[in-house]
DNA sequence: GGTGATCGTCGAACCGGTTCGGATAGTTCG
DNA sequence: CGAACTATCCGAACCGGTTCGACGATCACC
């Protein structure tokens, strides 16, 4: 049931089946109707494949996002979603990258192969060579996250830097002076993950600028790890009164180390740090957190990759956002225990 | 730079070149060295749109998800995920069914314009009319959830009505008499779905069996929704004791509802219910439930759909999957208040 | 009534691969 | 030395659309 078989039963050509569907020519009110009718009857709908050939582009986009561990965290699966919504609003398709062992092969799956007409990548790395690839063939793709360098470049990205230094300002405010920063794993902050390497940044320069003591783990990303990273710091310090967290899938063992050790959040423990909105609102008490705004962030992300699409020669955008902290219910102030003059 | 120009420039025609690729008909090894050295001068790879439309399959399948609400759960993210990467063992991507307000045009997108070789659904309903247009057309797809029919069909499933019951049975091992059950959105459980009304069936006959005083409510899926709802809850009856909750997501809103209301979990109220690992392990304390085993489960659709797409005439397939209760934290024995005479 | 513009439609080429039948050259055998 | 056979490779058709150039019919106009 193809183009053909229509322009047969309508008694016309194919090429003006092609034109009555497309518009791109003027068809006779007559034959429109009549073509339209064999349509309805049988059902046809063009196929996307044929079309794509023809027409040069596939109407995807990919998205590429190598396996940070073995498993996804919640914010990568919250940019899929908002990608593919976003990405259906201009009628695009989104294609998932195969996240097989060697990340070259999926990529060249999805670009080699023209499967897709650009991509959008995540967990950027802040040298990342898949970026360097696409910036040299001149692929279309869209960043989420920033390099090193990221002038010249086409990314929506957070101010990790930035929301890492504001969680440190809001818990030395609050007259905390020793301070934990609890990283993404170590294998991600080697490979050079932006977050990680911003995020510490941030926390590091912040914290010397208000004179704290802090110190600073990574962290395996699931709830147990977080539970023996707690434990960890709290053995390191006992005096550590309040913690910064740039990983939210140790949340929930964070606080399950806290309860165990007896300390109450916030009220002699606070925690904030870098958190979608989705699991700082699911812990109890609340995460005070920087929201990950990943639904924004996906959005913005394909709004950029179409424009470039559309228009080639457009010069190169990009989108630094930096949410306000949002006070939840898991900081206070520091009270000043006898632990602390006694440790320091 | 595509199967001509290589050609050319090898001194062969078109079809040697796609024979050396394929392998499907013998090459001299010499010619076989020529081409290849080209190719690899070149960095040509094959277009696969133009393959796509030569061999009639796209090496693609469909992920159908229709948004459920505004924003995607965590458990349709677990499945997408392990689709994906199950997926890639099988040398298929994986395109997302752009989840537009009408159901209808990505549908057809996908299936009619023939971007998919097969589909596997998600968010299944008892009376699911998506499944009915798919089994009419003969495509090959494959269900992750079950209908109210399902024999004949190809399917990966969750026992939710013996999961709820088990839920049940362990609380009324534990000595609990009355028991909430916290259960899907009401939009979801009137348009049918099958893991809200199977999971709602489960423990409403297992309640009878053992002679519990229970009330059921839908929730919303989000915290501040489970907030409400365990409010709600005890207002309705303070003496009940524990709770079966089939809403992952209000699964944190509930826990701070009953630390607000001053129950300790699991030492005066029991919470228990239908929940993926992921999230059971990251509230505090850790939640005695049922896994959704979503990795498993991706993984299974994609087997049966691949069976499917290699032997067009296989016997259809199924699997039923009843994971058991991991025994974590969150219930304890039930403790004989005096609300309980008093208020029954 | 002939000329030129306009409208509607057709045929053919093309997108970039795959695949089938046949042609050519080299080999084997009687 | 010719016939039969095999190993290789080529050319053409095809997948299902899109698009360009051209052609015939209709119409306005002088």
């Amino acid at each position: 049931m193809n183009i053909g078989e229509i322009a047969k039963r309508a008694g016309v050509s194919r090429s003006t089946v092609s034109y009555t569907l497309s518009g791109r020519r003027p068809v006779s009110e007559d034959t429109r109707q009549k073509i339209q009718r064999v349509i309805d009857e049988l059902g046809y709908q063009p196929n996307a494949t044929a079309r794509a050939l023809a027409n040069g582009r596939t109407n995807t986009i990919g998205l590429v996002f190598p396996p940070a561990g073995n498993h996804y965290t919640g914010m990568q699966l919250d940019f899929i979603g908002s990608v593919t919504e976003a990405a259906a609003v201009y009628d695009y398709d989104v294609l998932l990258s195969p996240s097989g062992a060697d990340r070259d092969r999926s990529f060249q799956r999805l670009m080699g192969e023209r499967r897709v007409d650009g991509a959008i990548l995540m967990e950027i790395r802040l040298r990342d060579d898949r970026l360097d690839h696409l910036t040299a063939a001149d692929f279309p793709a869209v960043a989420i996250g920033r390099t090193a360098h990221p002038a010249g470049g086409w990314w929506v990205g957070l101010d990790h830097t930035a929301l890492a230094a504001a969680c440190v300002h809001h818990l030395a405010d609050l007259g905390h002076r020793r301070v934990a920063l609890v990283n993404r794993p170590v294998q991600l902050l080697r490979a050079g993950y932006e977050s990680a390497h911003r995020g510490l940044d941030g926390f590091t320069k912040a914290a010397a600028d208000r004179g704290l003591t802090v110190r600073t783990y990574c962290c395996g990303d699931d709830a147990a790890s977080g539970l023996a990273c707690l434990e960890r710091i709290l053995h390191d310090d006992p005096a550590i009164t309040a913690l910064v967290t740039l990983n939210e899938a140790a949340l929930g063992g964070l606080y399950r180390g806290l309860a165990r050790a007896g300390r109450q959040v916030p009220h002699d423990f606070s925690v904030t740090g870098i958190v979608a909105n989705r699991w700082a609102e699911t812990v109890t008490p609340r995460l005070t957190a920087a929201d990950v705004p990943a639904e924004q962030m996906g959005r913005l992300a394909v709004e950029l990759l179409v424009e470039r699409l559309d228009h080639p020669d457009a010069p190169a955008r990009h989108h630094l956002l930096e949410p306000p902290i949002s006070l939840r219910a898991s900081t206070a102030p520091a009270v000043r225990t006898a632990a602390d003059p006694t440790n320091s």
